[in-house]
DNA sequence: GCGTGTGAATTAATTCACAGCC
DNA sequence: GGCTGTGAATTAATTCACACGC
């Protein structure tokens, strides 16, 4: 289930302040659900839960931990070192949850052999060989869009069976092979939407009057805008 | 609809291959999508395609532009500096799609004044100021986890309504307030616990077969963070 | 004939509400 | 008395499947 991140996060954040025990109440508001379905989804886990007294805080964190497979290291390769490679690069939050920054990679002569947070970036031409001799098991995707099917091929063709990618592509891979996508134009639309549904409710009725134009008048287009390598830093 | 700004997107592209219409087949599958799937989606639009045919491109990318608002401008604020928000500051994709960064803010003293991506950094007193000249609507928070609901509060009180949050912090805000979070770790923990299925199957029968250990034994939690500025650029 | 638009059917997710246990 | 665990009820999302228009 997806939440249960959400969850080991509110639950370290009451183990670092010492909170023994919690209630399915308590954690549900930290985490921003309900509390039934808080208590539904640890279910799921099994019965970590004392009735008349909640669930014990340092327990569960290690029962969801083991549960998400924390408990074990997970290598990762950064492909595509521009911005927002580098920012992730330098992303301290990796270590202290098991996930470890393996390589960088990047297709540009000139970007590979630079020092990136104390690591060498290293070829694309490499990409085989590190993924097996590190045994990295997810590869982070943070090329320009038309890059990013290319490189999640070869991921694939070498092994990988998770990829996070960022670049705003949808990506074509294999049955089992699992790809979450992070895509910051998406959620500003989104919230566009939402903060344009609400001026309009202040205004007028129900829908903004806009008559449809003829057709072919089209309006600013999604070009779909090759991430963060456009200006590097 | 959350998926819309998928379906502009490949719409987008086919528009550049100058593709003049396209049916729900083959949308659905340049979106990832089940046809009839979309289909519904966008006929909670209005019936914008044609029988026997298909959706004329340029008249929808019209339609779902105006439905996300994106015929409109959107002024972005940038709060907090550090690695991430220096990466988002230099992207490039931002402009094409009615989203303009109006204003990069920082606590940090040494931090404001510097210039990124063309613009000089300003602090964050000047906040409220700033979001009532440059009429900002849409709140960037890339600042560290234990400053982002403090900076969210701000926001809310200056009068933004809509916030994007890349701490790994659950945001409090009061009715009417949309919230958006992107967050790495709990992407990056979702793949590694479907990882751990895939190895977990390929070994054992259904679960491994780990015997719930003498309580009190936490393994490595997750401390939630704190973002990019842990190492600066 | 082809492909949209949509009611109906199915499936999944969420919430309610309470029995059972501490 | 308080709180978990969970069947039942509700609500939402997805998919099916086909009538209707081009």
């Amino acid at each position: 289930m997806a939440r249960l991140p959400l969850y080991l996060r509110a639950l370290s954040a009451l183990s670092e302040r010492g909170v023994p025990t919690v209630s399915s109440e308590e954690l549900a508001a930290a985490a921003g659900v309900n509390s039934a379905k808080l208590r539904k989804d640890l279910s799921y886990l099994g019965s970590y839960g004392t009735r008349g007294v909640g669930y014990d805080v340092e327990y569960l964190v290690y029962q969801i931990s083991r549960e998400l497979g924390l408990t074990q290291d997970w290598p990762v390769a950064i492909i595509g070192i521009g911005n927002l490679g580098h920012a992730l690069a330098n992303y301290g939050g990796f270590a202290s949850r098991g996930f470890r920054v393996a390589a960088l990679l990047d297709a540009d002569r000139a970007v590979a052999g630079q020092r990136i947070a104390g690591m060498v970036v290293r070829h694309m031409d490499d990409l085989e060989q590190i993924v097996r001799d590190d045994r990295v098991s997810i590869g982070v995707i943070t090329t320009p869009a038309p890059a990013a099917q290319g490189v999640c091929d070869r991921l694939v063709a070498a092994g990988i069976t998770s990829i996070l990618n960022f670049a705003p592509t949808v990506l074509a891979v294999p049955e089992g092979v699992d790809v979450r996508k992070v895509d910051l134009s998406i959620e500003l639309q989104i919230l566009a939407f939402h903060e344009q549904r609400k001026s309009a409710t202040d205004a007028g009725p129900t829908l903004p009057p806009t008559a449809p134009p003829p057709a072919g008048t089209a309006a600013r287009g999604d070009r779909g805008g090759d991430l963060p390598e456009v200006m590097p830093a």
